[in-house]
DNA sequence: AACTCGGGGCA
DNA sequence: TGCCCAGAGTT
């Protein structure tokens, strides 16, 4: 996969999808960092609609303190990993107002001390919280890379960092979700789209797949 | 590197 | 009924 083919692929998406935004509801950075801290190994429609409920009760840090992790909890309690998600959306706000004056961090490092957050999640809010070009590597944005060829990896990390380097900057900003949406919805694990795909041609898995 | 959390959606 | 889902922390 060359640069030109790579900025072909982008342009496409581009042209299909101008102004792609993640499907979890939000508004704000603290929003996004607790939508995003609940979706581990969870569909967005479940956590959006435990997060509707949630933004109501507690819009801020303080009020998700004030409304404690029993409340919590019971609002979460039809998504997966719902115990473990409450504690951490508690200590999250803890250490958002103990250490972050209230403000969602900007960095990497400050985003992954926070309790329940790892590098995918602190990536995705700066990402799309904060503009910063990072790249969140998913299950989908790993076999979408690795299929077509844009960026091809052992691991998420390599997949990571060889997205960063390989994707033109002007589209970088939005290729997270270009890449996350592409795997949903055409290029999916178990029957890839192939035929509706709007980059079928680019495409390294399909070359091979036929 | 393997294990655990975990209810909902879908085949 | 079985398998997967916008992962992270612990051992």
């Amino acid at each position: 996969m060359n640069s030109s083919k790579r900025h072909e692929i982008f342009s496409r998406l581009q042209a299909a999808n101008p102004h792609p935004s993640t499907e979890l509801e939000f508004d704000g950075a603290f929003q996004l960092l607790i939508a995003v801290l609940l979706s581990a190994q969870t569909t967005d429609v479940a956590v959006n609609k435990v997060t509707k409920v949630l933004y109501a009760l507690a819009p801020t840090p303080q009020a998700m303190l004030e409304l404690g992790e029993e409340k919590v909890r019971d609002t979460i309690k039809t998504i997966g990993l719902y115990r473990t998600k409450a504690a951490h959306v508690i200590a999250t706000c803890e250490a958002l107002l103990n250490t972050f004056g209230g403000e969602v961090p900007q960095t990497r490092a400050e985003l992954e001390s926070l309790p329940g957050v790892g590098r995918k999640t602190a990536n995705v809010v700066l990402n799309t919280a904060f503009r910063q070009p990072a790249m969140a590597v998913d299950t989908h944005i790993f076999r979408v890379s690795n299929r077509t060829g844009i960026a091809k990896g052992k691991n998420v990390r390599e997949v990571e960092d060889k997205l960063v380097k390989y994707i033109p900057k002007e589209f970088l900003l939005d290729a997270h979700h270009w890449l996350i949406l592409h795997g949903r919805y055409t290029c999916k694990a178990l029957k890839p789209q192939c035929s509706n795909c709007l980059i079928e041609d680019l495409c390294e898995y399909k070359a091979k797949a036929l």
